[in-house]
DNA sequence: ATGGTCGGCAACCGA
């Protein structure tokens, strides 16, 4: 059975859920995971969502910042909620998808985001970047978050870090800003190695092509001058590691009135 | 080399 799901920082989905229900209409995924809802869960607009069909949703918010949610047209058979850094943020929320989805063999898909990390890029004098790494750290050795082997698990979301030299603009100019720096490079693949997880949009796109899901906000002509990274990221399972037939990135989704400095990124799984 | 823009929420913090 095909399965599609998004992933899409908002910055903020109070404001930005005219926008969402345009891109659920255009792309109809299965399911569509958001970070940066800046929402509080009793505040999360549910009506406009299940009006397009995505009647099951698992939120994971705060007020005013960071907050995650899992929207979808399928049913879950269970959702977990995990806190990193002994702090209260809101940046992670997974859902297992099973019997009740159609699926015969269950599928974890966890949603992520990951600290930005400030601007100085030295843990020494910089909280946020330090708060950052360990983040990552405790991604890497975090219990059960990793697939057993043989077992169906996608991992997406803004974990702020382009690891790849075509992940960014300018490699060389890029390696001492945050998320381009090679101690977050070097972390970003400890976490995706101790899963083995497969990176389903290089699948499509070979490392040697530019690849982008931001853009930043300041420039004054984000396409013109095209400064992109790639800070947005699918993963699967080895056990899913054949299995993406498609990989989208919604680059127009930049040029939307009013828009998130992120674009969506949709994969088509067959399992 | 520097500053450039957003959103939340009501003075700045986080990105």
């Amino acid at each position: 059975m095909p399965l599609t799901i998004s992933t899409w920082n908002i910055n903020s989905v109070r404001l930005r859920i005219d926008l969402v229900a345009k891109f659920l209409k255009a792309t109809r995924p299965d399911v569509l995971c958001l970070q940066e809802t800046k929402c509080p869960d009793d505040a999360f607009p549910l009506k406009p969502l299940a009006k397009l069909g995505y009647v099951h949703v698992a939120t994971n918010g705060q007020k005013g910042y960071h907050g995650v949610a899992v929207v979808s047209r399928l049913p879950f058979e269970a959702v977990d909620r995990r806190s990193f850094c002994d702090k209260q943020d809101c940046r992670h929320v997974a859902v297992t998808f099973g019997e009740r989805a159609g699926l015969k063999d269950p599928a974890t898909l966890h949603n992520f985001y990951v600290p930005a990390g400030g601007d100085e890029p030295d843990a020494a004098v910089n909280p946020k970047f330090a708060h950052k790494l360990q983040f990552l750290d405790e991604m890497r050795s975090a219990a059960g978050l990793h697939a057993a082997p043989g077992a169906r698990a996608i991992l997406v979301g803004d974990l702020n870090v382009a690891p790849l030299e075509h992940d960014v603009w300018s490699h060389k100019q890029m390696l001492k800003v945050v998320s381009h720096t090679p101690i977050e490079c070097e972390k970003l693949g400890a976490v995706r190695a101790a899963g083995q997880w497969v990176d389903a949009m290089r699948m499509h796109v070979p490392a040697t092509e530019k690849l982008y899901t931001w853009w930043s906000y300041r420039a004054a002509d984000w396409a013109a001058s095209d400064r992109g990274r790639r800070l947005d990221h699918v993963w699967v399972s080895p056990a899913i590691g054949d299995r993406v037939s498609a990989m989208t990135v919604s680059r127009a989704a930049r040029g939307w009135t009013q828009p998130s400095d992120h674009v969506p990124v949709t994969v088509k799984l067959e399992i």
